[in-house]
DNA sequence: TTTGTTGCAAAACATTTGCACCCTG
DNA sequence: CAGGGTGCAAATGTTTTGCAACAAA
């Protein structure tokens, strides 16, 4: 619930959307987002954006369909999938993909973060690492890449899982 | 085609498997390997070690198919999923999942790499970098975790198509 | 209006599975 | 011969697309 600083390391739980500094939620604010992708403000993409803001991170476009149906129950698949992969393509979400399974999708947070999570029980730790961060960049340019995005997930057993 | 160092970082390019201090590939050794991984060896599962110590590395199931039924037209889609899948399990092949492609594999090298590729032209450069894998590990331990594996792949333009 | 968007259903993929027959150990 | 292994085809699960109706700018 809290961020814990430990050695340079950030640890935020799966609440952590409630951490960032949103803009408001007023309709007006959303449809500024929306225009600001590029995309006509229609109120399938409000509805949307709103249970992204509100609901937790780290859901499939699955779970956040179902969400957003019970809403407004006249709202597609298809178009949920076409929203998030353009909120995707211009960073306001992040792609989280582990593993076979679907992909889920966060609201970029404002502190990049990456993800350790238990091979055993699912649960995820968010977690930020400056130096790592900064030795990607270094490989990167060694190898006369300009870095545009990384994926890194460590994956292992909990404290819990562990015994 | 050469393991570059600089920095600390070892440059391996798509040849890289015929760096690899492999076994030799007579069939004893083959069926060593499979038998080694608790299953039968069978002629389908000699073909297909056949071809991963020989072809390309990074190939999609699809390609390792197609390759493997050059040779043995007897062998079906299923039969290399699921061998991939035991030997992915056994750690003698790597999975490598960039974006929403299929998984792609690997032997697994002796010396652990992660990748950075092209998000243009696909080019995938690999590399070894001990610090990172360091901070890794510290990262887990700092959250209770007991790494098992990781991902890491970066993501950018190289330098031919960074103009 | 004009142009982008939507829901739906079908298509496109990647991956997995059931099953009757086959082969290794 | 017993128990795994195989090919095939069908099932699954995720993601994408075509299209006619519809709505934002």
């Amino acid at each position: 619930m809290n961020t814990i600083l430990n050695q340079g390391i950030v640890n935020i739980n799966e609440q952590s959307e409630i951490l960032l500094d949103r803009e408001s939620l007023d309709e007006d604010a959303l449809k500024r987002i929306i225009r600001g992708v590029g995309l006509k403000a229609t109120s399938q993409r409000l509805h949307i954006l709103k249970s992204l803001n509100r609901g937790r991170a780290h859901r499939t476009v699955q779970e956040i369909f179902e969400a957003v149906q019970k809403i407004d129950l006249d709202i597609g698949f298809a178009t949920v999938y076409r929203f998030l992969r353009d909120l995707a393509e211009s960073g306001y979400v992040t792609e989280i993909r582990m593993g076979r399974q679907a992909a889920r999708y966060e609201l970029t947070p404002k502190l990049h973060h990456d993800h350790l999570s238990c091979v055993k029980c699912g649960q995820i730790v968010e977690f930020h690492h400056a130096e790592i961060e900064r030795l990607q960049e270094l490989v990167a340019r060694n190898n006369g890449f300009q870095l545009t995005s990384h994926v890194l997930e460590l994956y292992g057993l909990c404290s819990a899982c562990k015994v």
